[in-house]
DNA sequence: TTGACTACCACACATTTGTGTGGTATGCTG
DNA sequence: CAGCATACCACACAAATGTGTGGTAGTCAA
């Protein structure tokens, strides 16, 4: 899975990556060869082949532009827990690998909700933060949900007593909201993302 | 650039976004079509002409799977401020689209540390957090860095006081760590994301 | 009615693109 | 030394793929 690579391996790879982030689709062997300057095909399709034997790309047979990077090659190592000494940049600490659709999911019944305010600040969720919802008419207890209060959208924590929901806060500044009849529950948080400038 | 579309139109670049996010490539004309049991290739390239005019992708001439997806198409749209009474669906609350690369941004200085520990709740950064780092050896005030303290990494936002640095936890169980010699700057936090089962 | 836009079809054509075959040269290892 | 992997070349070929031309039919607004 994590099997070394040589130097020009690493370059080739590491153009297979960048030309995907940027033009969002992976390059031809043509125009691989064309940036390294090879003038054979083959050339290409040798270190292609190396790298997937590697395990760092997979390849569609006879599909153009083809190439499909593996986590190890188009994620972000996520460093689990660091042993005391060891530096940061050792591969042993690796515990996988964020992909971007990870945290940021793709999909029809997905949106994004800028929080305001910060009755959500004990559970992390702070002011300016995107909370990734999914659309859902129901939830779990402990899910953290948003909620149409009254045409307002709110984050909270759903609590269920008996046949009572409650939409906890996080946030002793705030009292828990009971559920009547005009709240209806939007959709269930997926995910936060934060960014700092 | 919001230009309204067609069922069918939307059909069409749900197909291709779905394409995107599982085959990890944009799909071909003919792949299109055979999806849709169209059996002209014109009739495909019609509506990417029509999907093209309207700013829901671009594309390069001549090359294969080179269907760009706009922000529109590939992003999660994120609703900022919800005005009383509007429901959710409604696009005129939408702010600007979350791209996956933007939540988690793809270089190759960056790397992700799960979090461990309390010490930055008060930031909204709590115990299983991922956090986006980008490495750098300085960083400014205020900053929320990780660094190395005798091996050990940690989270914590930098202060600057004269020429003295401090550490600082956003929890007042912890206290601010003096920067000694032996204290390195790893890298500056750009994101945190956090997922939910 | 005319003109637009949408939504399809058929077929031909030129490129783009991946693949296959067969080489050369270098360095490493048993 | 032979065997093997890396790192390249040249050239041919078939399949995949985008493009062009010229249609038909329906809807909708001016």
């Amino acid at each position: 899975m994590a099997q070394p690579l040589t130097p020009k391996q690493k370059e080739v790879l590491r153009f297979i990556a960048c030309s995907v982030s940027v033009q969002k689709m992976s390059p031809t062997i043509r125009e691989i060869g064309r940036h390294f300057g090879f003038s054979s095909t083959g050339t290409v399709r040798d270190h292609l082949r190396a790298l997937a034997a590697k395990g760092y790309l997979a390849r569609a047979r006879k599909k153009a532009r083809a190439i499909e990077l593996a986590d190890a090659a188009c994620g972000i190592p996520i460093i689990g827990r660091i042993a005391a000494g060891s530096p940061l940049e050792a591969n042993e600490n690796i515990e996988g690998f964020l992909r971007p659709e990870e945290a940021a999911p793709l999909a029809d019944d997905v949106f994004a909700l800028r929080v305001q305010g910060d009755s959500m600040s004990g559970a992390g969720i702070v002011d300016g933060d995107i909370v990734i919802v999914r659309r859902q008419k129901q939830a779990r207890q402990g899910d953290i949900v948003v909620a149409l209060v009254g045409g307002e959208a709110t984050v909270k924590t759903l609590r269920k007593q008996g046949s009572r929901m409650w939409l906890v806060p996080h946030n002793k500044k705030y009292r828990p909201l009971s559920c009547s009849g005009s709240t209806v529950i939007a959709g269930k948080v997926i995910s936060v993302v934060r960014r700092y400038v």
